[in-house]
DNA sequence: AAAACAATCCGTCTTTAGACGTAGTTACAT
DNA sequence: ATGTAACTACGTCTAAAGACGGATTGTTTT
């Protein structure tokens, strides 16, 4: 059975990562980058003109983001494999990317043979993983819900004036409510939140990115 | 007056940047890269073989950082300018890597006459400094030393238990000193900070990693 | 030697925080 | 319509926090 040339469109901002990525490809057989942009907008609107098959997609660009681009794309052209390739594990770039349908994602610190085996693998519809990538996944998926999802709306509120050091007079004055209807949120936060006082509701609101 | 070829080796952990700068490299006149290598302590060997003029090196790589190659390599080769190239502009690399003793500070978003025109001024002992780098460096500067390095020892470990949302009582235990002593430490600790109440000393700690 | 700083401690006083109980209003779901 | 949950609010009480002043000891700087 024949194979088709696999055509591939490299998108990132870093012209130096985009040469790379070209060099390594143009040396496999069976691949073929047909264009090479530098941020989101510019690959959705090369979709438009000529559609590849894999786009190899990094995360961090410069107008809209490799997230709302793979689903710009996806939205159009559904056949597309997209594979994120990016630099950093941030645990709060994987899911968005995935969730957006992305097929793959891969590291920049990736080897050649194992971004081309990506490709390959992308048109029989075989997700490639990074190991490193796989083990946050499954750390993310694991972890109960964050204690702050079931704070009401405007305990979220409270929290999130107390996770910038507002005292309860403030946070009243801010919210138009009483000191009183405010102490009784923050005992519900502390309880909630199954934490001790309003020092350790503001740091947890620090290290859970609530402010 | 004849030009001397520069030779350059390059330096960081990713294949596909290392193959990219040789590859933008080759096409330039009077530049040629005679080696690249991953990470930092084969950085510092290669040198100990053959010596380069200039060094294209990335800040983060696995065993030793570009900070350290780059005091390594300059304590047995002072004449050969590192060039640092890195992806993020994180204030708190900037600074080590100019003390180490980096000649210039290049973006991976810099464009491949940015790189060759910083190679070749370095061959003088010119620096070039992206101007975004250029503007932290300022800014870096320009700012009073952060509040919390005028505090001493002991007010400096009160702040990080205080950042770890421990009460006055659990603190006094932890130091084996008394709750009165505490409350003086964390009184000064406020005024220097210029905070009102712990949880805002908290924040603090926290959002400067200093918890 | 004198001055400045660091770390320790004490007491007093005021304010803030937090627990606990009660309760009225909406809004939404059963 | 009845129940449940959310938001609001008040009062009381205790504990914690923080300001302020004063004081001792040892170290470092001048």
């Amino acid at each position: 059975m024949e194979k088709r040339i696999i055509k591939v469109l490299v998108v990132d901002d870093h012209e130096m990562v985009r040469k790379g990525l070209i060099g390594y490809l143009e040396t496999e057989n069976g691949i073929e980058v047909i264009g090479d942009v530098e941020n989101g907008l510019e690959a959705v609107n090369f979709c438009k003109k000529e559609v590849p098959d894999v786009i190899l997609m990094d995360l961090i660009m410069d107008n809209i983001s490799g997230v709302e681009a793979t689903k710009k794309i996806l939205a159009e052209h559904p056949q597309i494999k997209i594979i994120i390739i990016t630099s950093y594990i941030d645990e709060e770039q994987i899911f968005p990317a995935l969730e957006a349908g992305a097929l793959s994602y891969l590291l920049k610190t990736a080897k050649a043979d194992e971004i081309a085996a990506a490709i390959r693998r992308a048109m029989d519809n075989e997700s490639v993983i990074e190991p490193v990538v796989a083990a946050k996944m499954l750390k993310y998926m694991r972890k109960e819900p964050k204690p702050h999802t079931i704070l009401t709306e405007r305990e979220l509120e409270v929290l999130q004036l107390i996770g910038n050091g507002k005292t309860n007079q403030e946070i009243a004055d801010t919210l138009f409510i009483g000191i009183k209807t405010v102490k009784t949120h923050v005992s519900n936060i502390l309880s909630k939140l199954e934490v001790a006082d309003r020092t350790q509701a503001a740091i947890y609101a620090n290290r859970n990115n609530l402010v």
